[in-house]
DNA sequence: ACGCGCCTCCCCCGGCCGGGGGAGGCGCTC
DNA sequence: GAGCGCCTCCCCCGGCCGGGGGAGGCGCGT
Protein backbone atom coordinates (compact mmCIF):
# COMPACT_ATOMS: atom_id res chain seq x y z
CA UNK A 1 0.00 0.00 0.00
CA UNK A 2 1.30 3.27 -1.42
CA UNK A 3 2.20 6.31 1.21
CA UNK A 4 -0.99 8.81 1.07
CA UNK A 5 -0.17 12.62 1.43
CA UNK A 6 -1.79 15.78 1.19
CA UNK A 7 -0.60 18.95 -0.21
CA UNK A 8 -1.08 21.84 1.94
CA UNK A 9 0.55 25.03 0.40
CA UNK A 10 -0.89 28.21 -0.70
CA UNK A 11 0.53 28.44 -4.02
CA UNK A 12 -0.98 26.09 -6.87
CA UNK A 13 3.01 26.35 -8.41
CA UNK A 14 4.59 24.67 -5.66
CA UNK A 15 1.48 22.09 -5.22
CA UNK A 16 2.17 21.14 -8.93
CA UNK A 17 6.25 20.77 -7.83
CA UNK A 18 5.42 18.49 -4.86
CA UNK A 19 2.78 16.67 -7.04
CA UNK A 20 5.10 16.14 -9.78
CA UNK A 21 8.02 15.05 -7.58
CA UNK A 22 5.72 12.88 -5.23
CA UNK A 23 3.60 11.27 -8.19
CA UNK A 24 6.84 9.64 -10.00
CA UNK A 25 6.82 7.02 -7.13
CA UNK A 26 5.20 4.10 -7.34
CA UNK A 27 4.90 4.13 -3.89
CA UNK A 28 3.52 7.50 -3.00
CA UNK A 29 0.21 8.92 -3.94
CA UNK A 30 -1.03 12.50 -3.38
CA UNK A 31 -4.73 11.89 -1.73
CA UNK A 32 -5.45 15.62 -2.22
CA UNK A 33 -4.48 19.45 -2.00
CA UNK A 34 -5.73 22.20 -0.27
CA UNK A 35 -4.42 25.92 0.03
CA UNK A 36 -4.95 26.86 3.36
CA UNK A 37 -4.75 25.84 6.95
CA UNK A 38 -8.36 25.86 7.52
CA UNK A 39 -9.34 23.74 4.76
CA UNK A 40 -6.69 21.14 6.26
CA UNK A 41 -9.05 19.52 9.00
CA UNK A 42 -11.91 18.48 6.77
CA UNK A 43 -9.94 17.17 4.40
CA UNK A 44 -7.68 14.75 6.49
CA UNK A 45 -10.55 13.40 8.13
CA UNK A 46 -12.34 12.77 4.78
CA UNK A 47 -9.14 11.41 3.26
CA UNK A 48 -7.30 10.10 6.04
CA UNK A 49 -3.78 11.08 4.31
CA UNK A 50 -0.77 9.10 5.89
CA UNK A 51 1.42 12.56 5.51
CA UNK A 52 0.71 16.03 5.35
CA UNK A 53 2.97 18.28 3.98
CA UNK A 54 1.95 21.77 5.12
CA UNK A 55 3.14 24.83 4.25
CA UNK A 56 4.28 26.90 7.40
CA UNK A 57 2.91 30.74 6.38
CA UNK A 58 -0.52 30.46 4.78
CA UNK A 59 -3.48 32.94 4.89
CA UNK A 60 -6.55 31.94 6.56
CA UNK A 61 -4.78 29.52 9.51
CA UNK A 62 -0.80 28.95 9.62
CA UNK A 63 1.24 25.96 9.54
CA UNK A 64 1.83 26.01 13.42
CA UNK A 65 -1.84 26.56 13.89
CA UNK A 66 -3.36 24.03 11.44
CA UNK A 67 -0.94 21.25 13.14
CA UNK A 68 -2.01 22.13 16.48
CA UNK A 69 -5.57 22.20 15.64
CA UNK A 70 -4.88 18.64 13.68
CA UNK A 71 -3.45 16.81 16.82
CA UNK A 72 -5.73 18.16 19.04
CA UNK A 73 -8.94 17.06 16.96
CA UNK A 74 -7.94 14.44 14.67
CA UNK A 75 -8.06 10.59 16.20
CA UNK A 76 -4.91 9.14 14.93
CA UNK A 77 -3.75 12.15 13.34
CA UNK A 78 -1.47 11.99 10.14
CA UNK A 79 2.31 12.73 10.43
CA UNK A 80 2.83 16.32 9.23
CA UNK A 81 6.14 17.58 7.22
CA UNK A 82 6.36 21.28 7.88
CA UNK A 83 8.02 22.84 4.06
CA UNK A 84 9.21 26.30 4.18
CA UNK A 85 11.34 28.65 1.66
CA UNK A 86 14.12 29.76 4.25
CA UNK A 87 15.97 27.66 5.93
CA UNK A 88 16.20 30.29 8.94
CA UNK A 89 12.76 30.43 9.40
CA UNK A 90 11.74 30.56 12.82
CA UNK A 91 8.03 29.40 12.36
CA UNK A 92 9.39 26.45 11.70
CA UNK A 93 10.47 25.61 15.03
CA UNK A 94 7.11 26.85 16.66
CA UNK A 95 5.57 24.11 14.14
CA UNK A 96 7.91 21.49 15.77
CA UNK A 97 7.09 22.63 18.93
CA UNK A 98 4.08 21.90 17.92
CA UNK A 99 4.14 18.59 16.81
CA UNK A 100 4.86 18.31 13.57
CA UNK A 101 7.61 15.54 12.43
CA UNK A 102 9.94 16.95 10.31
CA UNK A 103 11.08 19.93 8.26
CA UNK A 104 11.85 20.34 4.71
CA UNK A 105 13.30 23.05 2.76
CA UNK A 106 10.99 23.51 -0.78
CA UNK A 107 14.41 24.04 -2.22
CA UNK A 108 15.42 20.64 -1.64
CA UNK A 109 16.33 18.42 -4.31
CA UNK A 110 13.89 15.79 -5.42
CA UNK A 111 15.14 12.95 -4.06
CA UNK A 112 15.33 14.78 -0.68
CA UNK A 113 11.66 15.50 -0.80
CA UNK A 114 10.76 11.85 -2.23
CA UNK A 115 13.17 10.47 1.01
CA UNK A 116 11.56 12.93 3.47
CA UNK A 117 8.17 11.54 2.87
CA UNK A 118 9.20 8.12 3.26
CA UNK A 119 10.82 8.49 6.24
CA UNK A 120 8.11 10.56 8.16
CA UNK A 121 5.48 7.66 7.03
CA UNK A 122 7.84 5.42 8.44
CA UNK A 123 7.76 7.45 12.03
CA UNK A 124 10.95 9.21 11.73
CA UNK A 125 11.54 12.67 12.61
CA UNK A 126 13.11 14.35 10.79
CA UNK A 127 14.46 17.67 11.91
CA UNK A 128 17.98 18.10 10.46
CA UNK A 129 17.86 17.09 7.38
CA UNK A 130 20.55 17.13 4.74
CA UNK A 131 20.27 20.47 3.56
CA UNK A 132 21.75 21.60 7.58
CA UNK A 133 24.49 20.03 6.86
CA UNK A 134 24.80 21.37 3.30
CA UNK A 135 25.01 24.52 4.61
CA UNK A 136 27.89 23.33 6.88
CA UNK A 137 29.24 22.41 4.17
CA UNK A 138 29.79 25.63 2.22
CA UNK A 139 31.79 26.85 4.92
CA UNK A 140 33.93 23.91 4.20
CA UNK A 141 37.43 25.55 4.22
CA UNK A 142 38.50 22.37 6.01
CA UNK A 143 36.48 22.38 8.51
CA UNK A 144 36.40 24.79 12.00
CA UNK A 145 34.57 27.35 13.69
CA UNK A 146 33.04 29.05 10.32
CA UNK A 147 30.83 26.25 9.99
CA UNK A 148 30.10 25.91 13.78
CA UNK A 149 29.26 29.75 13.63
CA UNK A 150 26.94 29.65 10.71
CA UNK A 151 24.91 26.57 12.46
CA UNK A 152 24.89 28.20 15.38
CA UNK A 153 23.46 31.45 13.85
CA UNK A 154 21.20 29.58 11.65
CA UNK A 155 19.60 28.30 14.87
CA UNK A 156 19.84 31.75 16.19
CA UNK A 157 21.98 30.34 19.61
CA UNK A 158 23.23 32.89 21.59
CA UNK A 159 27.19 31.96 22.68
CA UNK A 160 25.50 30.43 26.20
CA UNK A 161 23.75 28.51 24.44
CA UNK A 162 26.43 27.12 22.32
CA UNK A 163 28.37 26.87 25.27
CA UNK A 164 25.87 24.52 26.19
CA UNK A 165 25.21 22.70 23.50
CA UNK A 166 28.67 21.91 23.23
CA UNK A 167 28.75 20.24 26.85
CA UNK A 168 26.18 18.52 26.42
CA UNK A 169 28.07 16.93 23.57
CA UNK A 170 30.51 16.03 25.56
CA UNK A 171 27.87 13.90 27.96
CA UNK A 172 27.84 16.11 30.81
CA UNK A 173 24.76 16.22 32.65
CA UNK A 174 22.52 19.64 33.24
CA UNK A 175 24.69 19.52 36.96
CA UNK A 176 27.63 19.14 35.65
CA UNK A 177 27.42 22.03 33.00
CA UNK A 178 26.15 23.91 36.01
CA UNK A 179 29.27 23.14 38.02
CA UNK A 180 31.64 23.68 34.66
CA UNK A 181 29.99 27.00 33.97
CA UNK A 182 29.35 28.05 37.80
CA UNK A 183 25.72 28.91 37.44
CA UNK A 184 23.02 27.42 39.17
CA UNK A 185 20.85 24.08 37.36
CA UNK A 186 18.06 26.18 36.83
CA UNK A 187 20.37 28.26 34.33
CA UNK A 188 21.43 25.33 32.86
CA UNK A 189 18.02 24.13 32.67
CA UNK A 190 16.63 27.26 30.76
CA UNK A 191 19.60 27.47 28.66
CA UNK A 192 18.95 23.25 27.53
CA UNK A 193 15.28 24.11 26.98
CA UNK A 194 15.62 26.72 24.63
CA UNK A 195 18.72 24.72 22.72
CA UNK A 196 16.06 21.83 22.52
CA UNK A 197 13.47 24.29 21.08
CA UNK A 198 15.74 26.27 18.64
CA UNK A 199 16.70 22.99 17.42
CA UNK A 200 13.22 21.11 17.25
CA UNK A 201 15.03 18.58 19.50
CA UNK A 202 12.90 16.59 21.87
CA UNK A 203 15.25 15.60 24.39
CA UNK A 204 19.27 15.89 24.56
CA UNK A 205 19.93 13.28 22.77
CA UNK A 206 18.69 14.78 19.91
CA UNK A 207 19.83 17.76 20.52
CA UNK A 208 23.35 16.02 20.36
CA UNK A 209 22.70 14.08 17.32
CA UNK A 210 21.67 17.48 15.76
CA UNK A 211 25.61 18.85 16.88
CA UNK A 212 26.98 16.32 15.03
CA UNK A 213 24.82 15.69 12.27
CA UNK A 214 24.96 19.48 11.32
CA UNK A 215 28.55 19.62 12.15
CA UNK A 216 28.13 21.84 15.09
CA UNK A 217 31.09 19.53 16.83
CA UNK A 218 32.71 17.05 15.24
CA UNK A 219 34.13 13.44 15.81
CA UNK A 220 37.81 13.19 16.20
CA UNK B 1 48.85 24.56 41.06
CA UNK B 2 49.75 21.55 38.83
CA UNK B 3 47.55 18.47 39.05
CA UNK B 4 49.41 15.87 41.61
CA UNK B 5 48.78 11.96 40.45
CA UNK B 6 49.51 8.80 42.39
CA UNK B 7 50.45 5.82 39.75
CA UNK B 8 49.09 2.34 40.55
CA UNK B 9 50.36 -0.66 38.71
CA UNK B 10 52.41 -3.41 39.65
CA UNK B 11 55.22 -3.37 36.69
CA UNK B 12 57.55 -1.16 37.76
CA UNK B 13 58.40 -0.36 33.96
CA UNK B 14 55.36 0.91 33.48
CA UNK B 15 55.26 3.24 36.74
CA UNK B 16 58.66 4.62 35.36
CA UNK B 17 56.96 5.05 31.66
CA UNK B 18 54.42 6.88 33.01
CA UNK B 19 56.14 9.12 35.45
CA UNK B 20 58.74 9.81 32.85
CA UNK B 21 56.06 10.79 30.55
CA UNK B 22 53.62 13.19 33.18
CA UNK B 23 56.66 14.75 34.60
CA UNK B 24 57.78 16.31 31.52
CA UNK B 25 54.92 18.27 32.19
CA UNK B 26 55.88 21.44 33.66
CA UNK B 27 51.94 21.41 34.80
CA UNK B 28 51.44 17.75 36.52
CA UNK B 29 53.33 16.34 39.36
CA UNK B 30 53.78 12.56 40.15
CA UNK B 31 52.67 12.54 44.12
CA UNK B 32 53.67 9.03 44.40
CA UNK B 33 53.41 5.08 43.34
CA UNK B 34 52.34 2.36 44.56
CA UNK B 35 52.80 -1.62 43.07
CA UNK B 36 48.90 -2.74 43.81
CA UNK B 37 45.49 -2.37 45.19
CA UNK B 38 45.85 -2.94 48.62
CA UNK B 39 48.17 0.07 49.35
CA UNK B 40 45.98 2.73 46.92
CA UNK B 41 44.02 4.01 50.21
CA UNK B 42 46.39 4.25 52.43
CA UNK B 43 48.97 6.16 49.72
CA UNK B 44 46.10 8.30 48.90
CA UNK B 45 44.68 9.72 52.22
CA UNK B 46 48.52 10.52 52.48
CA UNK B 47 48.62 11.92 49.66
CA UNK B 48 45.99 13.81 48.60
CA UNK B 49 46.49 13.09 44.19
CA UNK B 50 44.14 14.77 42.06
CA UNK B 51 44.26 11.58 40.05
CA UNK B 52 44.89 7.95 40.02
CA UNK B 53 46.35 6.54 37.28
CA UNK B 54 45.45 2.62 38.00
CA UNK B 55 45.76 -0.61 36.16
CA UNK B 56 43.37 -2.85 35.98
CA UNK B 57 44.80 -6.20 36.20
CA UNK B 58 47.10 -6.20 39.59
CA UNK B 59 48.15 -8.47 42.71
CA UNK B 60 46.42 -8.82 45.90
CA UNK B 61 43.43 -5.48 45.06
CA UNK B 62 42.64 -4.88 41.20
CA UNK B 63 41.60 -2.52 40.02
CA UNK B 64 37.81 -2.64 39.82
CA UNK B 65 38.07 -3.58 43.58
CA UNK B 66 40.27 -0.77 44.81
CA UNK B 67 38.32 1.72 42.65
CA UNK B 68 35.43 1.13 44.34
CA UNK B 69 37.58 0.72 47.99
CA UNK B 70 38.29 4.15 47.12
CA UNK B 71 35.11 5.31 46.48
CA UNK B 72 33.61 3.94 48.84
CA UNK B 73 35.96 4.42 51.81
CA UNK B 74 37.11 8.11 50.83
CA UNK B 75 35.90 11.56 51.35
CA UNK B 76 36.41 13.27 48.36
CA UNK B 77 38.05 10.87 46.58
CA UNK B 78 40.45 11.76 43.40
CA UNK B 79 39.31 11.26 39.83
CA UNK B 80 40.28 7.80 38.53
CA UNK B 81 41.84 6.69 34.70
CA UNK B 82 42.39 2.99 34.10
CA UNK B 83 45.15 2.03 32.70
CA UNK B 84 45.37 -1.15 30.56
CA UNK B 85 47.07 -3.01 27.87
CA UNK B 86 44.36 -4.54 25.97
CA UNK B 87 41.28 -2.72 24.53
CA UNK B 88 39.19 -5.26 24.72
CA UNK B 89 39.47 -5.13 28.50
CA UNK B 90 36.40 -6.22 29.85
CA UNK B 91 37.36 -5.68 33.50
CA UNK B 92 37.67 -2.06 31.77
CA UNK B 93 33.68 -1.97 31.46
CA UNK B 94 33.69 -3.15 35.16
CA UNK B 95 35.97 0.07 36.57
CA UNK B 96 34.06 2.53 34.74
CA UNK B 97 30.93 1.09 36.41
CA UNK B 98 32.53 1.03 39.49
CA UNK B 99 33.02 4.58 39.16
CA UNK B 100 36.44 5.09 37.39
CA UNK B 101 36.52 8.46 35.52
CA UNK B 102 38.01 7.29 32.07
CA UNK B 103 40.48 4.51 30.57
CA UNK B 104 43.46 4.64 28.87
CA UNK B 105 45.54 1.83 26.68
CA UNK B 106 49.14 1.62 27.82
CA UNK B 107 50.42 2.04 24.15
CA UNK B 108 48.99 5.53 23.21
CA UNK B 109 51.07 7.94 22.67
CA UNK B 110 52.88 10.37 25.29
CA UNK B 111 50.56 12.89 24.08
CA UNK B 112 47.64 11.39 24.28
CA UNK B 113 48.42 10.31 28.05
CA UNK B 114 49.11 13.65 29.27
CA UNK B 115 45.74 14.62 27.88
CA UNK B 116 44.11 11.93 29.06
CA UNK B 117 45.25 13.15 32.78
CA UNK B 118 44.52 16.57 32.34
CA UNK B 119 41.13 16.02 30.98
CA UNK B 120 40.34 13.65 34.21
CA UNK B 121 42.11 16.29 36.46
CA UNK B 122 39.52 18.76 35.32
CA UNK B 123 36.40 16.91 35.75
CA UNK B 124 36.01 15.59 32.33
CA UNK B 125 34.98 12.16 31.50
CA UNK B 126 37.17 10.00 28.98
CA UNK B 127 35.22 7.32 28.16
CA UNK B 128 35.98 7.35 24.31
CA UNK B 129 39.91 8.11 24.04
CA UNK B 130 41.39 8.51 20.10
CA UNK B 131 42.72 4.88 20.49
CA UNK B 132 38.84 3.42 20.14
CA UNK B 133 38.60 5.97 16.93
CA UNK B 134 41.99 5.08 15.45
CA UNK B 135 40.66 1.17 15.69
CA UNK B 136 37.88 2.14 13.44
CA UNK B 137 40.30 4.36 11.24
CA UNK B 138 42.23 1.40 10.98
CA UNK B 139 39.44 -0.50 9.17
CA UNK B 140 39.56 2.88 6.89
CA UNK B 141 38.22 1.41 3.57
CA UNK B 142 36.54 4.35 3.01
CA UNK B 143 34.48 4.27 6.16
CA UNK B 144 31.44 1.62 6.26
CA UNK B 145 30.73 -1.59 7.58
CA UNK B 146 33.85 -3.02 8.44
CA UNK B 147 34.78 -0.24 11.02
CA UNK B 148 31.75 -0.46 13.05
CA UNK B 149 31.41 -3.94 12.79
CA UNK B 150 35.04 -3.84 14.58
CA UNK B 151 33.85 -1.47 16.97
CA UNK B 152 30.85 -3.63 17.86
CA UNK B 153 32.73 -6.69 18.53
CA UNK B 154 35.47 -4.69 20.29
CA UNK B 155 32.38 -3.00 22.86
CA UNK B 156 31.15 -6.74 21.77
CA UNK B 157 27.97 -5.33 21.47
CA UNK B 158 25.91 -7.88 20.41
CA UNK B 159 23.47 -7.58 17.18
CA UNK B 160 20.02 -6.70 18.72
CA UNK B 161 22.30 -4.37 21.44
CA UNK B 162 23.99 -2.77 18.00
CA UNK B 163 20.76 -2.45 16.27
CA UNK B 164 19.27 -0.29 19.50
CA UNK B 165 22.25 1.76 19.89
CA UNK B 166 21.36 2.68 15.95
CA UNK B 167 18.28 3.68 16.96
CA UNK B 168 19.38 5.54 20.03
CA UNK B 169 21.58 7.52 17.92
CA UNK B 170 18.59 8.48 15.50
CA UNK B 171 17.06 10.17 18.35
CA UNK B 172 14.29 7.65 19.58
CA UNK B 173 13.08 7.18 22.64
CA UNK B 174 12.64 3.79 24.32
CA UNK B 175 9.01 3.41 23.60
CA UNK B 176 9.95 3.84 19.99
CA UNK B 177 12.67 1.48 19.80
CA UNK B 178 10.25 -0.82 21.06
CA UNK B 179 7.42 -0.49 18.70
CA UNK B 180 9.71 -0.51 16.02
CA UNK B 181 11.44 -3.58 16.91
CA UNK B 182 7.73 -5.02 17.66
CA UNK B 183 8.86 -6.05 21.42
CA UNK B 184 7.85 -4.40 24.80
CA UNK B 185 9.84 -1.21 26.56
CA UNK B 186 11.30 -3.74 29.05
CA UNK B 187 13.04 -5.60 26.72
CA UNK B 188 14.21 -2.26 24.73
CA UNK B 189 15.39 -1.43 28.44
CA UNK B 190 17.24 -4.11 29.11
CA UNK B 191 19.11 -3.91 26.10
CA UNK B 192 19.71 -0.09 26.26
CA UNK B 193 21.02 -0.91 29.66
CA UNK B 194 23.42 -3.52 28.50
CA UNK B 195 24.51 -0.87 26.01
CA UNK B 196 25.16 1.67 28.48
CA UNK B 197 27.28 -1.21 29.98
CA UNK B 198 29.46 -2.40 27.63
CA UNK B 199 30.56 1.26 26.34
CA UNK B 200 30.44 2.65 30.08
CA UNK B 201 28.16 5.41 29.01
CA UNK B 202 26.03 6.75 31.90
CA UNK B 203 23.01 7.39 29.88
CA UNK B 204 21.85 7.11 26.19
CA UNK B 205 23.65 10.71 25.25
CA UNK B 206 26.63 9.56 26.12
CA UNK B 207 25.98 6.41 24.46
CA UNK B 208 25.01 8.32 21.37
CA UNK B 209 28.37 10.22 21.78
CA UNK B 210 30.22 6.89 22.10
CA UNK B 211 28.63 6.01 18.63
CA UNK B 212 29.46 8.89 16.86
CA UNK B 213 33.09 9.10 17.73
CA UNK B 214 33.90 5.57 17.63
CA UNK B 215 32.84 5.81 13.91
CA UNK B 216 29.72 3.10 15.31
CA UNK B 217 27.40 6.11 13.12
CA UNK B 218 28.93 8.81 10.93
CA UNK B 219 27.54 11.75 10.30
CA UNK B 220 25.98 12.61 6.99
C1' DA C 1 21.46 -33.63 28.99
C1' DC C 2 23.61 -29.67 30.46
C1' DG C 3 25.55 -25.19 30.28
C1' DC C 4 25.74 -20.87 28.04
C1' DG C 5 24.62 -16.76 25.54
C1' DC C 6 21.01 -14.15 23.80
C1' DC C 7 16.44 -12.29 23.62
C1' DT C 8 12.43 -11.58 25.89
C1' DC C 9 9.60 -9.66 29.77
C1' DC C 10 8.50 -8.38 34.73
C1' DC C 11 8.51 -5.34 39.29
C1' DC C 12 10.13 -1.53 42.18
C1' DC C 13 12.15 2.82 42.64
C1' DG C 14 14.86 7.08 42.81
C1' DG C 15 16.30 10.70 40.08
C1' DC C 16 17.23 13.57 36.31
C1' DC C 17 14.93 15.58 32.71
C1' DG C 18 12.01 18.67 30.27
C1' DG C 19 7.60 21.72 30.12
C1' DG C 20 5.14 25.66 31.86
C1' DG C 21 5.20 29.89 33.79
C1' DG C 22 7.37 33.58 36.08
C1' DA C 23 10.82 37.14 37.58
C1' DG C 24 14.87 40.26 38.35
C1' DG C 25 19.29 42.42 36.70
C1' DC C 26 22.27 44.06 33.12
C1' DG C 27 23.77 46.34 29.00
C1' DC C 28 22.45 47.96 24.69
C1' DT C 29 19.84 50.91 21.51
C1' DC C 30 16.43 54.21 20.18
C1' DG D 1 13.91 56.51 30.07
C1' DA D 2 11.69 52.80 27.78
C1' DG D 3 12.24 48.83 25.34
C1' DC D 4 14.70 44.64 24.24
C1' DG D 5 17.70 40.64 24.35
C1' DC D 6 20.35 37.89 27.22
C1' DC D 7 21.63 35.66 31.42
C1' DT D 8 20.36 34.42 35.72
C1' DC D 9 17.33 31.94 39.12
C1' DC D 10 12.82 30.14 41.09
C1' DC D 11 8.59 26.75 41.70
C1' DC D 12 5.68 22.81 40.40
C1' DC D 13 5.11 18.61 38.14
C1' DG D 14 4.66 14.56 35.09
C1' DG D 15 7.28 11.31 32.81
C1' DC D 16 10.95 8.89 30.88
C1' DC D 17 15.08 7.02 32.18
C1' DG D 18 18.32 3.96 34.26
C1' DG D 19 19.65 0.64 38.23
C1' DG D 20 18.76 -3.61 40.68
C1' DG D 21 17.20 -7.98 40.61
C1' DG D 22 14.84 -11.69 38.67
C1' DA D 23 12.93 -15.15 35.32
C1' DG D 24 11.59 -18.04 31.27
C1' DG D 25 12.45 -19.68 26.44
C1' DC D 26 15.38 -20.73 22.64
C1' DG D 27 19.26 -22.33 19.95
C1' DC D 28 23.89 -23.94 20.08
C1' DG D 29 27.80 -26.58 21.12
C1' DT D 30 29.92 -30.09 24.20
Amino acid sequence: MPVRVLLVDDEPLVRAGLRAVLEAQPDIEVAGEAADGAAVIPLVRQLRPDVVAMDVRMPLLDGIEATRALLRTVADPPRILVVTTFENDEYVYEALRAGADGFLLKRARPAEIVHAVRLIAEGESLLFPASVRQLAAAYGDGGGNRAARAVLERARLTEREGEVLRLMARGLSNAEIATRLVVGTETVKSHVSAVLAKLGARDRTQAVIAAYESGFVAPG
